[in-house]
DNA sequence: GGCGATTTAGTTGTGCACAACTTAATTGTG
DNA sequence: CACAATTAAGTTGTGCACAACTAAATCGCC
């Protein structure tokens, strides 16, 4: 059976419209409220995930930001640049490869994490979720990110074969 | 009862990380699919979703745009230009508040409807996701930006008293 | 060893989001 | 009517996201 045609295209316009924009405002709505949190830190929300990143892993390669948190070097290289401007990581190039730059927090960096513990618990009550719920919610868009990607990528076929895997639901 | 405490700050840290994250991440995603699927109507993703709009209420003013889809004068006006100079939609002042713009599509404009119709379907398509499941997410995600916004409000109680009305949960 | 392909950061340019501000028109109140 | 307050667009500046590109180092293969 090729796609049941219970909605016609006109509505699915409409549709759309609400659900790609429901997530686009809430991730507006999430910066907003990461925005007024973070304030006192100094920190803006993606300047926070990498914090967050360096504070877990320690010294890490550029790279290896960018593959935790889904960004490459144009917009890392800024945005480390900042936080080193602002005294929070260093930067140097890796000894064993030159081409390597990695990043690891300042001391002042480190002290930061202190006062940023209490940054989720005011963004878990802003939501007024559960953790149950967020659970829930958080699995729905790890699959629909998994999914995007996998059409994303079959629809520009550079390597893999794609084998409709994405039919893991 | 104060908040039972069975998550420690830095276990919270750690979620934390992942739910916001995960929301970050799928709307990249989606903008990604979206930029994929518009490239051919020369469209970046929010200027498809004021195109939307535009196509379902004709001529709107700026204001109701941005009340349509959260975004205020400063993103709008260029993005609106740029409309305009691709030749998808005319600006003008009204007349009976020469303080309002209002835009609304051109016929390059209305045409380039039809060659969109076929964009949601892809987008649906690529989400992997029945209708259902669309919708049950779309709700969860305006309930969140409903009550994140109600969060960000009362941190900032311009008007209205707070009454810790942000318990209800 | 030499040399092309790959990998890693960084740069440049475009566009979005938003805060803070400016300008102009309208509204409300005395 | 006059004038302060409000409202609507627009402007400016900062920062993020990403495509396209450059520069330098490393790897692989002969």
């Amino acid at each position: 059976m090729d796609t049941p045609r219970t909605v016609r295209d006109e509505d699915f316009l409409r549709l759309d419209h609400q659900i790609c924009f429901s997530l686009h405002a809430a991730t507006r709505a999430f910066n907003s409220v990461y925005r007024t949190a973070l304030k006192d830190l100094g920190l803006t929300y993606p300047q926070y995930l990498v914090m967050l990143v360096l504070w877990e892993h320690g010294e890490l390669p550029v790279k290896r930001i960018g593959e935790h948190l889904r960004l490459d070097s144009g917009t890392l290289s800024p945005l480390l640049k900042r936080l080193e401007a602002a005294g929070y990581v260093e930067r140097r190039r890796s000894a064993e490869d030159e081409r390597s730059v990695t990043a690891r927090p300042t001391p002042a960096g480190t002290e930061l994490r202190e006062r940023a513990l209490g940054v989720p618990r005011r963004i878990a009550a802003a939501t007024g979720m559960r953790l149950e719920e967020v659970r829930e919610l958080r699995a729905r868009l790890n699959e629909l990110t998994t999914a995007l990607d996998a059409a994303e990528s079959a629809a520009y076929p550079d390597g893999c074969a794609t084998e409709d895997d994405t039919a893991g639901g």
